[in-house]
DNA sequence: CTGATTCTTACGAAACGCGAACGGTCGCCG
DNA sequence: CGGCGACCGTTCGCGTTTCGTAAGAATCAG
């Protein structure tokens, strides 16, 4: 009976905004050696920007920001996204944490924090969302047809037999037809890996061109583009 | 956002007893903001009074109160109500739990707690103390029928004579056909575990697939999603 | 033609699922 | 009250699958 971290949570993608160097430097490692991939922002304007391009799994964000104010970051993103946050607020005063409710927070701790407790606040929070969650709907898209709750693609009706990591490669690609991606860009969305050997990109794209392509030597759906990366085309099969 | 109420607990009547201001400040808006009614008391002898003349749907209540000790308050409403009761404790010591549970909680969380989980605790007890009363309904999923209430699960028909462990993971999946669960999830779900050893699901699962497959070395309806976790199919069976 | 890029194949370690078995706990029944 | 069996969490070993890595072949652009 181990409580290891649990694999559901791993890689998941926390956005930390906060001005404070030391705080942000102390709070991001602890957020990574529990297994989060971890994005930072310094100030509310490369907050927003960065929520809206990476759209983290949650976001952390100080209360006191030089610019717009934590609580006016906070009310813009909810605006727009339903992630979780997590205020944190200098004072411990009732104001401040009620206007951190009425902005959208979901959570906050109060400075100075111990960064073991942010990673259980965030850990608990991400877990609920995991089981809240409505699974997400399946769609058809050509010739296939992805069910992401139940972890199954089809083609022409037919299940095919991914393993996991094709599953998640494929599934991404479906999910974003008509776009190139490069390996890295694969590598991070895919794989959660900030770094790592690029071939493994291109291996596992091949096996998984062995499965969906009628002839996996001159692949028609899951296209090379040269000198970037990799592209779901679906011309031939609209 | 605060987890949205839930019409069948609008309006539902909680007594929150804390001598501290701000955490009574702040708990009370966050459950206020779910759409509880709160009443609140300062005190352990305001908060016998009000228990017995308001008769609250659920009471939150601080283990360390001036006069009357939390936990007596917890006894003493006991003697004369059902009514369920959260104890916040200051410590999370083992000792303290254990004296809250003997008082008679249903639930107890540590100070310094996270609004939202407040939220989320009182939220999921009243669901259950609702699902008591109106037992869930009974249907069908293929040469399935489960009954609840009965807690009978049928195969075509014949009752399947499973354990309360068997039964429980089973239903579940029942309940959520054609989706994939990871270990973590249905230790969980199922047995309501936050961690633990995950080969225990692996174990239950065989356990299971032994009643209701016909041929258990090969899965056709308890699936294994390899990688992943498990998944229940009904492909052949629909 | 040449260098860069991508493809293909193969290998092996690690991860994973499964079956079997063990032991502790609890309730039932003789 | 003592034994027995069901239940259930845990552990271990085995066979399989997966997947990152490396290395050489093939392909493309200029």
């Amino acid at each position: 009976m181990v409580s290891q971290q649990n694999r559901e949570l791993a890689d998941r993608r926390v956005l930390i905004v906060e001005d404070d160097p030391t705080v942000l430097e102390v709070a991001s490692t602890y957020l990574r050696s529990a297994g989060f991939v971890v994005t930072a922002a310094a100030d509310g304007f490369t907050a927003l920007q960065l929520a809206a391009s990476s759209s983290p799994d949650l976001i952390v964000l100080d209360r006191m920001l030089p610019g717009i104010d934590g609580a006016e970051v906070c009310r813009r993103i909810r605006a727009e996204s339903a992630v979780p946050i997590i205020l944190l607020t200098a004072l411990s005063s009732t104001d401040d944490r009620i206007d951190g409710l009425e902005a959208g927070a979901d959570d906050y701790l109060t400075k100075p924090f111990s960064p073991r407790e942010l990673v259980l606040r965030v850990q608990s929070i991400l877990r609920r969302s995991v089981n809240e969650l409505t699974p997400e709907a399946a769609f058809d898209l050509g010739p296939f047809s992805l069910d992401p709750a139940a972890r199954i693609i089809r083609r022409d009706g037919r299940e095919l037999s991914l393993s996991a990591r094709e599953f998640d490669l494929f599934s991404f690609l479906l999910k974003h037809p008509r776009q190139a991606f490069n390996r890295e860009q694969l590598l991070r969305a895919v794989w959660h890996w900030e770094f790592g050997d690029l071939s493994t990109v291109t291996v596992t794209v091949r096996r998984v061109r062995e499965k969906i392509e009628d002839d996996p030597t001159d692949p028609v759906i899951l296209v090379t583009v040269w000198g970037v990366g990799y592209r779901l085309d679906l011309e031939g099969t609209p």
